[in-house]
DNA sequence: CATGGAAATGAGAATGTTTTTCATTTATAT
DNA sequence: ATATAAATGAAAAACATTCTCATTTCCATG
């Protein structure tokens, strides 16, 4: 994820564009709130307004750069767009996200959107559960 | 869905969550948000409050009455919890909900799970896409 | 390497949704 | 019937997100 990434998408490279890509590629969690980002922004001493996290946010997700997600909390949930397509095992006890891909999921879902009429442009599939860590911990 | 349902999850049976729930069994869309139920009591000149229909909701959702959806829209959409589990497929042109099932997704999600080595406890797939009539209208 | 103009930013106001507070009303066990 | 706990409605608050607009930054051009 570079400068050429932004050009392509119609967007100046500005210090606030890049340090947000900074901090999303840099972060151990992939999938970060806007208030995560301006958190870990402050902490690096940037000087960047919550807005101009939002309103890049947005906009990288319209240029396919990051994906927005829904999960149950009900704020939006940013990743980078790198790397495949899969979908996401959640914590419902510690909020612990895991990723995973199956291709017979991926391919009855396509059925299943053709038999319906559709066509398909996108899709999220979310499992919730406890994970192995709190499991054990009951 | 009747008042048993409401003693049998100790809430008490009062007029306005009657009426809420007449509301999301007799209209003619399944999937509603708060403001949704609001407008329909407003409709039928009931005077019931927003800030209860939002917590009467919450508390179907707690009661297992109804299932909470954070679709892409942002804000959380209800629906009565009766029939068989299903998944959704919607529309990004109208806003249209189907619904589906599909029981090869179902084994596999529970064996992602597994192998991840999660307690499922819930799970939603929502496949989007543009459905026949919109695509009928391009 | 200036510099003009378009695009982007930051602060704060505004929005839309949801929750909380608290005085009043209602349901229900006795 | 009545006491009591639970539920309600109105308004305020909280919360996430977007908008407004004056100021700043980027960058194509000379
Ligand atoms: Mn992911
Ligand atoms: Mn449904
Ligand atoms: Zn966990
Ligand atoms: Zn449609």
């Amino acid at each position: 994820m570079e400068s050429a990434d932004l050009k392509k998408a119609g967007l100046k490279i500005t210090l606030p564009r890049m340090k947000i890509l900074e901090i999303m590629e840099s972060s151990e969690s992939r999938h970060m709130s806007a208030e995560d980002v301006y958190k870990r922004l402050l902490d690096a001493g940037e000087e960047i307004g919550l807005a101009t996290v939002y309103r890049v946010l947005t906009q990288f997700e319209a240029a396919g750069l990051l994906h927005r997600h829904h999960f149950e909390s009900g704020h939006s949930v940013f990743e980078l767009n790198q790397g495949a397509h899969h979908d996401h095992i959640l914590c419902i006890r510690c909020g612990k996200v895991d990723e995973f891909v199956d291709e017979t999921i991926e391919k009855r879902q396509q059925q299943i959107a053709d038999k319906a009429g559709y066509e398909m442009t996108d899709h999220c599939l979310y499992i919730y559960g406890i994970c192995p860590d709190c499991r054990q911990a009951d």
